[in-house]
DNA sequence: AAAGTTTGCAACCGCCTTGAC
DNA sequence: CGTCAAGGCGGTTGCAAACTT
């Protein structure tokens, strides 16, 4: 005994939908509207059922869809999301403006999954592979994709706590126009939960408690506990303070300015092996030697917290292939902790260097 | 050029939630 | 409160296109 049909489906056309069945479609929708999906195609003289109808309107047909590659910036999104969300695909679109849940599911199993597999990084769990000893293959990453894992999980109980206070929803952006985040229907709700919870801001607000209030202040874009520092562009706008590093594929490295002067740090700097920072110039090691830049620059960075405040830092990524947290390795190398837990005393150097940031600069993003 | 393999994605399936009664 | 229909969601499949051998 199964269970019956949604429609009656004798007779019924499935498969992929002919440009002929998409007019037809389309031309009813625009004059009547869905209304009822059931009763759909027997008005619009469609011989399928009213869920294929849905269907083909939600992930093909609406106006409001944009088709084709997806920006970094979406793609970090939906790493993002997908570290707080797990595989709650509509609520991640919800996210995502003009974006089909199906696509973006699509997308994550067809790219970014094997992207972070590639890395070294479970996609289900977003934390480093390990080993058949349970050693994490890539240990020099581990300290701050801990860290992120730990703000992660911070950010979920947030969530949920904060989800017990709000209870004036957003309005949807999204065409299913159901609840976001962790309102996916097949969520255990707990009682009082709201329809609509920015996860993003949420996390934003951990980060921001991780880093102090110059990100607090400063509206800064969230990592996940995925990736590494130089996937993320940690700044959203002036005045601000930014963390500053290549892309994956190796974009163009911006400047920060301040007071009107230009801090170089372009790509042309790295390639002649100095980067200038402010008032102080950063060498880095172009053989491959990032821990070494790393001390360098920390030691930079530690320079300008005993005196030099009226510039400041920020760091740059050296190598795509290392894929490396700059400030973390750097603070870790200041400890000679290079590798290991990212302990208080680091959180300490980082919180004290961003509040100092904030309390001495402004800085703004020059692309 | 042909055969085999991989990739990308549209569409389907079945379960779940919601709301009306 | 229970039942049922409809809609929504996430997992999975099927197939065409692209790529490799």
């Amino acid at each position: 005994m199964g269970r019956s049909p949604c429609c009656e489906k004798v007779g019924l056309k499935k498969g992929p939908w002919t440009p002929e069945e998409d007019q037809k479609l389309l031309a009813f929708i625009e004059q009547h509207g869905h209304g009822s999906w059931r009763a759909l195609p027997a008005k619009a003289g469609l011989q399928r059922c009213g869920k294929s109808c849905r269907l083909r309107w939600i992930n093909y047909l609406r106006p409001d869809i944009k088709r084709g590659k997806f920006s970094l910036q979406e793609e970090q999104t939906i790493i993002q999301l997908h570290a707080l969300l797990g595989n709650r695909w509509s609520a991640i679109a919800a996210h995502l403006p003009k974006r089909t849940d199906n696509e973006i599911k699509n997308y994550w199993n067809t790219h970014l999954k094997k992207r972070l597999t590639k890395m070294g990084i479970d996609p289900v769990t977003h934390k480093p592979k390990t080993n058949p000893l349970g050693q994490p293959k890539d240990t020099a990453n581990l300290s701050h994709m801990a860290q992120w894992e730990s703000a992660r999980l911070e950010a979920e109980a947030r969530l949920v706590r904060e989800s017990k206070l709000v209870s004036k929803p957003p309005p949807a952006n999204h065409p299913h126009d159901h609840q976001l985040g962790l309102g996916s229907s097949k969520a255990a709700a707990p009682a009082g939960r709201p329809q609509c919870l920015d996860v993003l801001k949420a996390w934003q607000g951990v980060v921001s408690g991780m880093f102090g209030a110059a990100c607090r202040d400063n509206n800064l874009e969230s990592p996940t506990s995925t990736l590494n520092f130089n996937e993320h562009v940690l700044l959203s706008g002036p005045p601000a303070v930014g963390l500053f590093s290549d892309n994956l594929v190796g974009n163009s490295i911006p400047c920060f300015e301040k007071s009107g002067q230009i801090i170089e740090g372009t790509k042309d700097n790295l390639d002649n092996s100095s980067m200038p920072i402010g008032l102080h110039e950063m060498t880095y090691a172009t053989d491959g030697s990032v821990a070494t830049w790393f001390q360098d620059s920390f030691r930079t960075a530690e320079n300008i917290m005993e005196g030099l405040s009226s510039d400041l830092m920020i760091c740059d990524s050296v190598d795509n292939d290392h894929n490396s947290s700059i400030i973390i390795n750097a603070a870790e190398s200041s400890t000679g902790n290079v590798g290991g837990n990212f302990d208080q005393e680091n959180k300490n150097f980082w919180n004290g260097l961003m509040n100092l940031v904030s309390a001495s600069t402004t800085w703004s993003p020059v692309f």
